[in-house]
DNA sequence: CGTGTTTGACCAGCGC
DNA sequence: GCGCTGGTCAAACACG
């Protein structure tokens, strides 16, 4: 990050007069627009820097808890058994984590590494593929009773003897939506690129909501970071109109 | 021919 | 015991 603040006032690419009819002809108000503007240019990328660096803080948090929470519920499923067969609520067709306000709810047993993840796909996309940095191979599908959408049944077979099994199926609410259910822990060396929650590391609760930071590399988070930061700027008026790009 | 997908059959668990 | 449902198997098939 730091290589590239440097190159953002060089790489500019100067100021075309003729596009832009509103700035000063005259050379001693160029100068003083130009001062003015870089100037701003300055201000603006402190605030940017200084805003990457809360971000960068507060998902250090976020990833230090995730972790605090995984091993803690790891050390208690250890120390005590009958956790595990302990029931825990799961929504039925409502998608929402407030056990009182769902349609229909159905007690299931804890599994210490169930992971759900929603993500975002087209509407027209009719596949069930959720790419996560593994290979896995498809050996079933069903129509389940509660979602007209059929779920594809997958296992890992980056390792010949890896446990891990997923679920994929579309939302029954939002048909954008691919719900994959992850199960079980890999036992082999994760493939790179390979997502967070798809390596098991981020358990169920915390990896519910769609295009969330766990859903992604830590590599492409930061892209995600900075194309939503990108996208913000671009529709900030002031700051476009500052640049001189803007409407 | 090897690998992955599709799809009907089969099985286990659960409620009645 | 019976029916329903979700999960898995395995033969057939498609594809490179």
């Amino acid at each position: 990050m730091a290589g590239s603040d440097s190159n953002f006032e060089e790489n500019s690419s100067p100021l075309d007069l003729n596009a832009h009819p509103h700035l000063p002809s005259n050379e001693s108000d160029l100068a003083a627009e130009l001062i003015r503007v870089k100037m701003e240019n300055k201000k603006l990328k402190g605030m940017l820097s200084m805003t990457l660096d809360r971000c960068s803080n507060l998902k250090n948090n976020v990833f230090e808890e995730l972790r605090k929470n995984n091993l803690r519920r790891e050390r208690e499923a250890e120390s005590n058994p009958l956790r595990n067969s302990s029931p825990v609520w799961e929504e039925g067709e409502c998608s929402c984590t407030v056990h009182h306000c769902c349609k229909k709810l159905r007690q299931i047993t804890y599994k210490p590494h169930v992971t759900r993840v929603h993500v975002k796909t087209k509407d027209s996309d009719p596949n069930l593929m959720v790419k996560d940095g593994f290979q896995w191979r498809k050996y079933g599908q069903k129509v389940t009773r509660d979602n007209p959408s059929p779920r594809a049944y997958f296992k890992c077979s980056f390792a010949p003897t890896c446990p891990v099994k997923k679920k994929v199926q579309r939302s029954a609410e939002d048909e954008s939506i691919l719900v994959v259910i992850y199960d079980g822990k890999h036992n082999h060396p994760p493939p790179f690129g390979a997502s967070n929650v798809a390596l098991g590391s981020i358990p169920d609760s915390e990896a519910s909501s769609p295009s969330q930071p766990t859903t992604q590399s830590l590599g492409s988070f930061q892209q995600l970071l900075v194309e939503q930061l990108a996208s913000l700027l671009a529709k900030d008026p002031s700051f476009t109109s500052q640049l001189g790009t803007g409407p």
